[in-house]
DNA sequence: CTAAATAGACAGGCTGCTTTACTATGGCGT
DNA sequence: ACGCCATAGTAAAGCAGCCTGTCTATTTAG
């Protein structure tokens, strides 16, 4: 597959100027969303997509409306619609009057939306735990402050 | 916009929930594609976008092949052509026919890609200067170690 | 009671890919 | 020299994950 001819010093040189904090970062995002879809699929969440996985934390547990959502997310509200229809198709929630409002629906878990929500705490816990490990503690607690201190946010009442 | 009554306590309750490592990464690398972005933008290169700028570093100062290019890049080769042809309705890149296979043909920087070239350098220097000056030196140092060793590669011979 | 704002749905479009063909050229084995 | 498969690239269609623009139903403010 590969063609050797074709990069005499090219790949060392390319590997250079790829070597900035931003693909990094995404590197490093990617690597983390992979494995947490892995764990995830093979708990048996097999439908859930980057998108989904990307929606549901925004939903709370007294249930939420769909532009609320949608605000969280830092979507529309049209596309948070989308993957609240497919997340209910999937069973994961469900859709429901609000009664307050008559413009609007509560977005609520449903039981197997409640069983995600365990596995997906499990699986955030057991990858971070994989990487204290790796980095050793105090690499990790500079890891989190210096992004934490990059977006601009408060480093996490910890 | 925002709806009060919508959220008593669940704002910070949804923040904690979302407070993982894998969001940090993702948010970390958003902002500075954006930062990218807007800098590239404000040096006279309105046409390009994310995928453009993720393939450009591809490709060498010799010229490289299309399969070699989406290989690097990790896509298949027919985005990879998509991606060529556009850069090449822009000015940055062109197309020459590979003198040593007929079937081939190299994608070549033009003159509007060389000064791309040094603008994006230049962006990603202002970038981490800034970064750098965010963090301090040690953070920053720990924050690329941390970076490299969670993605398996060497610190980059520094 | 009317006017403006809001919640949500519906339709269509865009980007950045993908899969599934297909053509053209190259290199190998016999 | 011939056939055969691998490889470089193109073409067409589809799909995910959004977006904008528009519409209706309902609520709220004056």
């Amino acid at each position: 597959m590969t063609n050797l001819q074709e990069r005499p010093n090219a790949t060392t040189l390319e590997q250079a100027r790829q070597q900035h904090i931003g693909r990094l970062l995404h590197r490093a995002a990617r690597a983390y969303n992979v494995l947490a879809l892995e764990k995830l699929h093979a708990q048996g969440h097999t439908s859930l997509s980057l998108a989904h996985t990307n929606l549901l934390p925004h939903l709370d547990t007294e249930g939420t409306r769909i532009v609320t959502l949608a605000e969280r997310a830092g979507m529309t509200k049209q596309a948070a619609g989308q993957l609240v229809a497919e997340l209910e198709t999937h069973g994961y929630v469900e859709r429901q009057p609000d009664p307050a409002d008559g413009r609007a629906t509560r977005v609520q878990f449903t039981a197997a939306g409640w069983q995600y929500l365990l596995d997906a705490q499990e699986t955030k816990r057991a990858i971070e735990d994989e990487y204290q490990a790796e980095l050793g503690h105090p690499l990790w607690e500079q890891l989190n402050e210096a992004l934490h201190r990059l977006l601009g946010d408060a480093p996490s009442s910890r």
